[in-house]
DNA sequence: AATCACTCCCAAAGCGCTTTGGATTTTCAT
DNA sequence: ATGAAAATCCAAAGCGCTTTGGGAGTGATT
């Protein structure tokens, strides 16, 4: 071991007096790892004798360099594996090459939201594309500020996502505030700030939603929603009542729920509901994990979906939950989070790239796919 | 805007030639960042009329600062809203202060495993303890070697979590060979090499599943499990066989699929199955989801769970798919993935923080806990 | 022959931190 | 008092990069 040392006075060094921390390596590990690691810039400029300044120029791009020394420099650089150390760039660039996605989990029932896993896919594709890297938070949603706050002032990262917005949401003007560039995944009625988001027109595809019920004939129609203060919600909720208010209907809180979008909140609102005796013959549903509840419910009462009960539920296209192969299962209000996270990361990328950028906008249609479990209202007997 | 300007000389700078490099901030721009952004070590030192180094190690634990001094530094270090910079501290240090997270999109079907929501979010509250930054790779799994080559050399992270392993995982070797610390998430049979991982004894609970089964009399039972190469699903599968066989039942290739366990794929897989001749009585199935479709098929052909068909799945206890509420629906082996992901962190930062540690190992036993989808196999007729 | 305009390259000064090796005070038994 | 040890603090040298402000060398133009 002692002959990779390149320092011979490792001996003789004292050790810094820590106190309980384990951050700081004893120096001999590393400067063993520092000689066995990663080739750095002086490293390769000494290789190919040149400044360090020409090697850095030819990699970034500049044109001070002649084609067959960039050339020579591109080669070297691939053969020895160099990549440049995203820290030494960030410290000399004062950018941190990387965006942040703060995950809030509920702290009633430390969910994470479904969503999220695809929505970062589509997300990571674009940061991969131009070189940033995704750091990520999870955060129980009261310290939120705290790590936005936080990611701030440790430098750690050019912008975040602001992920689940709700009404009047905070964190827009307290982003706003600390100056750290964002773009939100929907958006926080309430805010007169200007700000960059992507939403899905969800007023708008659940007021066709509703209306394509009114179709079929329905007239007792339920309601099956997220969190009262998510935004999103607030937008269906709106959407729904709009087109019951134009069929004349009264909106009707007994046949209207929310809360978090698990399985067993589907299941437990329909099965609610379904035993009244003033049962909706259709249910409206934000989740398509929340309308698999719905399905079991309707399917325990011995009930059949599509016919008994009709059923259309928002489908974000989820990896791992697709509605149906050929024939989907549920009708469904359809739009892909992973294409949503992939157009909001490079929103944000953009506004960062020109900050003088009017903040930019994009509001998603959610297409109305026809499943199996709609059908006409049921003939009252 | 002219008066925050702190350099004069900001109009006569002749700005870099760019090629098509938009990276580089105009230096105005920047400077305007760096003057109203956050403090810095100097600023602060400065105001409290102390060097650097007495800042530094006030805030760092170290014992050469006088208690009064200490508490000094703190106080200003809070009101002044001061967090170090990871950029220069890594630097300065030579760690990155975070851990990758590589997560593998099947290239087949673009999914992205939904457990992994739930294990990141474990994994967070670990390295938020330790802070710990965790920075999330999205990867084709054809280029995964690609991306952990380039968070070495770029020094983005002090350590990798290996998601999803599979029989003789290539990626175990090669993370040894570029001296890249890591941790696995599951195991990969085959590899010789000792390495970090935190695993559910899967062997174990499917043989123990099988036989639970087999006591309930049922004599034909199915196995829906995960896709071939992945590890889990081996293990899984060698459980399974071992019941078989201790109990003299032959195994039956007719009645075992493998696939990415999305709900379709439990849906159709039974679907087939049940339109047997010799259909199971039972059903083993690796994954809730896909087990909400196996249900899914029973029920459709009119056949109860629990009475018809018995089922028994893992249960990965992810947030949003809770296996019932107070009566589990299915009766499952269970396993908190979130609980995994804290675990296996806190494994991971144990290895780095002492690089000559042995490397730990844990494997964890699944419960079996009884719910309604399981019930003696029914008589012949 | 001197000047100019390029082209191609370089030394050195940061970026914001940690850490080393001392320097300066305090403290305290003698 | 009086050294010696302990307690405090500091200047300066990196960490690995980018960027500034030149400096040679080469032809072409006066």
């Amino acid at each position: 071991m002692v002959g990779i040392f390149i320092n011979h006075d490792t001996e003789t060094i004292t050790p810094p007096l820590l106190l309980n921390h384990f951050r700081h390596t004893p120096l001999h590990l590393k400067r063993f790892e520092r000689t066995v690691v990663a080739m750095n810039l002086k490293e390769l400029s000494q290789i190919l004798g040149l400044s360090q300044t020409t090697v850095s120029r030819a990699l970034n791009g500049y044109p001070e360099v002649s084609t067959r020394t960039r050339q020579r420099v591109q080669d070297a650089a691939r053969t020895h594996n160099y990549t440049p150390s995203t820290r030494a760039k960030g410290l000399a660039t004062g950018k941190a090459l990387a965006i942040g996605h703060v995950i809030p989990v509920s702290s009633k029932h430390e969910m994470v939201n479904p969503i999220f896993g695809d929505f970062i896919a589509g997300a990571g594709e674009a940061y991969a594309k131009e070189g940033y890297e995704m750091v990520l938070s999870i955060v129980a949603d009261a310290d939120e500020e705290q790590v936005y706050q936080g990611l701030k002032s440790r430098r750690a990262v050019d912008g975040v996502i602001v992920h689940g917005p709700r009404m009047n949401d905070a964190r827009i003007p307290f982003l706003h505030d600390i100056g750290l560039p964002f773009a939100v995944h929907g958006r926080a009625s309430g805010c007169k700030l200007p700000y960059a988001w992507l939403d899905v027109n969800n007023r708008r595809s659940f007021e066709r939603a509703t209306d394509f019920l009114f179709d079929l004939g329905h007239r007792r129609i339920a309601l099956i929603n997220g969190l009262e203060d998510m935004d999103f919600a607030h937008r269906r909720r709106d959407g729904y009542s709009a087109s019951l208010q134009s069929h004349q209907i009264a909106v009707d809180p007994s046949i209207m729920r929310s809360g978090e979008m698990t399985e067993i909140f589907g299941y437990h609102s329909t099965r609610e509901m379904l035993e009244s005796p003033d049962a909706p013959t259709a249910v409206l549903c934000s989740s398509l994990i929340s309308a698999l509840g719905v399905r079991r419910a309707i399917e325990e009462r011995g009930l059949v979906m599509g016919k008994d009960v009709s059923v259309v539920t928002h489908d974000d296209v989820l990896s791992y939950l697709q509605n149906g192969g050929d024939e989907p299962i549920f009708t469904a209000t359809r739009s892909s989070v992973r294409e949503a996270g992939r157009r909001l990361a490079q929103m944000l990328l953009a506004t960062i790239a020109d900050p003088l950028m009017p903040l930019p906008n994009e509001l998603l249609e959610a297409e109305l796919m026809l499943g199996s479990s709609t059908g006409p209202a049921p003939r009252k007997d």
